[in-house]
DNA sequence: CACTAATTGTTTGTGCACAAATTAAATGGA
DNA sequence: TCCATTTAATTTGTGCACAAACAATTAGTG
């Protein structure tokens, strides 16, 4: 405890150094993806959109219509999560959901002609921002494609994860 | 809107291009963040954390005590957001909460006997993790630092786009 | 000293995010 | 056909995250 015994710190417990907050990996991406999206709120306040409901439309104008568990996948997101989220983009007049007849179970959601329209504005961000960033667009594509990778190596991870669990019967 | 007049698409705003969501840089963010995140959390609820309580421990261990406006600074976080966070871990027993006597509008937060004891857990939650993950040290420590860069130039422009805002008295 | 202004943290209201339980519909045998 | 199983979405409960309003204390100014 005092000044010592530094001549080993092996097996000294008491003084293990703490894993530095901005040495970390996970908290450089908690706290660029936060700051992303408090750039992003203003810009998209005024279309009546916050940002996971804005990736959600990006999603839909590339491929509608979409359900509920697609949208899921391609968000990341977990259907408990896009339920109120979609319901509120309903209210708003910018998606419409309904039942796929062919299957009572899917719920299919399109965006509406309002929801279209916004297309125009989404663009109008992008390149709002695209300025506003001091970034090389090679730099910044080189960074995206790394993060990329990253999300598929920890989407392995995760799965390799779960299969890890033992299988025999003495869980819980 | 028919197949006929695609001899110019400058200005034609009815079929402008989406932006494809898997290019987006802040969607490549807010995805590995919340992969990241997901992969921490089975290994943080044996310790009674969640992933934000563990880096508010992290900025604890490494410097306590501190008054909730330094944690929200160090962490980028709202002082609204972490009341209720640390009012949490104070009833789990992990950090501790008083009034500065100097100056009775601060609450000073530090880690209890217990909160320091989780210490060397949370290293051994660094160590299985960097197992886990099929990167390069350096790669990994390369993206660490482009990403804190990136957030740097992200607070820069949140505090540009504020000064930007009109100072003559038009607004509401 | 009195009184305004600034600082610090909390409260309130809205919206994400997920685990676990639930409902409803489709599927696959026997 | 009947019924257990699987699939898809929703509900419920807990915890982050922030804007705006609020309360309490301190600092500044006459």
């Amino acid at each position: 405890m005092t000044l010592s015994d530094t001549t080993t710190q092996k097996t000294d417990t008491s003084r293990v150094q703490t894993p530095r907050l901005d040495r970390q990996l996970c908290f450089a991406l908690y706290s660029a993806s936060g700051l992303m999206t408090k750039l992003y709120r203003p810009l998209l306040a005024p279309l009546g959109l916050t940002y996971p409901q804005y990736l959600t439309m990006l999603a839909l104008w590339e491929k509608a219509p979409r359900t509920v568990g697609e949208l899921g996948d391609t968000l990341g997101l977990d259907p408990a999560t896009l339920t109120p989220l979609l319901k509120r983009m309903e209210v708003g007049g910018l998606i419409s959901r309904r039942r796929d007849p062919a299957d009572e179970r899917r719920v299919l959601v399109q965006p509406t002609a309002e929801g279209e329209a916004l297309r125009a504005a989404a663009i109008g961000i992008q390149e709002a921002l695209g300025c506003q960033l001091p970034l090389e667009p090679a730099e910044l594509a080189g960074l995206r494609d790394t993060l990329n990778r990253l999300s598929s190596q920890l989407r392995a991870a995760e799965i390799e994860a779960v299969l890890a669990e033992p299988p025999d019967g003495n869980e819980r």
